[in-house]
DNA sequence: CTCCTTCCCTAACAAGTGTTTGGTAGGTTA
DNA sequence: TAACCTACCAAACACTTGTTAGGGAAGGAG
């Protein structure tokens, strides 16, 4: 018998990758079998459905997600080192989960209204709440601007960063964490040239 | 006979609508024929299949998007009004063309390799041409920042304007032309308070 | 009235879907 | 050796899918 403990795990990332790249509906169980080197009835062996394949995912990536998240509240830094260490701790998640992330951009909207997939509800109030309440912490703190819809600001700086996940490649040229860094300066500072601006240092590509 | 020469566009538009919310592959012609208000089989007479559907609701999406941006182009504005010019009538086009916005948001990605759906490709393109050109030529213009990585900008404002598509819903509290302005003064001036920033002056909600 | 066109229905089709059942090669354990 | 378990295959299952063929009701035109 080969070592394979983890075989499990491989065909369900084979799974996430084709998921993400076809769709979860236009991917047949035979595409999976055949990316993972194996017949399509063998799945059923590791998993019992192909249902349980993308749950088993989105429960792995949101579960992952919540940790960091939670480490990052837990600080209980100021609005705006917050507003960082979140946006930061999604690009690393999307660095990690690319193929989880892409799904759940494109088929939380409508699993939601599945009683099995319930929890994605759960988690994006939770999710919600975490920004809103950093983005209005950052208003009454006198960071962030008060002009402006606070939901609004909510869903441009939530969508702003997970739709990266969209054309996001790990090992391009920039990191994750590079990333971040840009994505937050323009958030925070904006593309406009300013009298005085020039806070924001470029650095070099990584290896 | 009622006169129902615009039932093609009535169907199409539903068909529409269910594609945006249950994902092309997702959806099946009885769903589209029941939301119709006909069986499944008489959607074939007045399309020939589910494909040219959702072929024909994509091209007058892009048909009726390059007719606004190619007139916004030629106007030869500056470029930080052409960027402004642009996202309006984006945030535009998401107000009347939605259900079709999201569907290419959702389906663009692997429907591009199929030959039928290359036009797409082509869109796309020309889309990141034109954005490309208005970003490099504010840098070089002194108005937008050099120390960006330019195609992080571009994936930054594109994405950010375009998933607005995935919650914006026509009638509701704000405006096309509101969220535009919100959103460009985001994009441009940043979300961070800065000392003698109070441009952007709130609206009062229509109705 | 009759003919014709428009728009839809009924009923079926073949292909493809997720899933199940029974079997089996080959390593592990006793 | 024999019993056992893991990880897979082969073949089929019931069902859903997009699509087609033939027919018919309703109104306009002659």
């Amino acid at each position: 018998m080969r070592p394979a403990p983890e075989r499990r795990r491989e065909i369900l990332d084979t799974a996430a990758e084709v998921f993400a790249a076809q769709g979860y509906d236009a991917t047949t169980v035979r595409r999976i079998a055949d990316a993972a080197g194996l017949l399509a009835g063998s799945l059923y062996y590791h998993f019992d459905s192909k249902e349980s394949m993308l749950d088993e995912i989105l429960r792995a990536f949101l579960d992952e997600l919540w940790a960091r998240y939670d480490a990052v509240l837990a600080a209980l830094l100021g609005p705006r080192e917050t507003l960082e260490a979140l946006v930061t701790e999604s690009f690393r998640e999307i660095d990690r989960h690319r193929a989880a992330v892409a799904i759940y951009q494109k088929e939380s909207g409508h699993l939601r209204e599945q009683p099995r997939f319930g929890y994605l509800a759960g988690s994006q109030r939770r999710f919600e709440e975490a920004w809103l309440t950093t983005l209005e912490r950052g208003a009454a703190a006198g960071v962030f601007r008060t002009d402006l819809d606070v939901r609004l600001t909510y869903r441009f700086v939530r969508d702003t960063v997970w739709v990266a996940a969209s054309w996001y490649r790990p090992g391009g040229q920039h990191s994750p964490e590079e990333i971040a860094r840009q994505y937050l300066s323009m958030v925070l500072e904006g593309v406009a040239l300013r009298d005085g601006h020039r806070t924001y240092e470029r650095r070099t590509k990584k290896e």
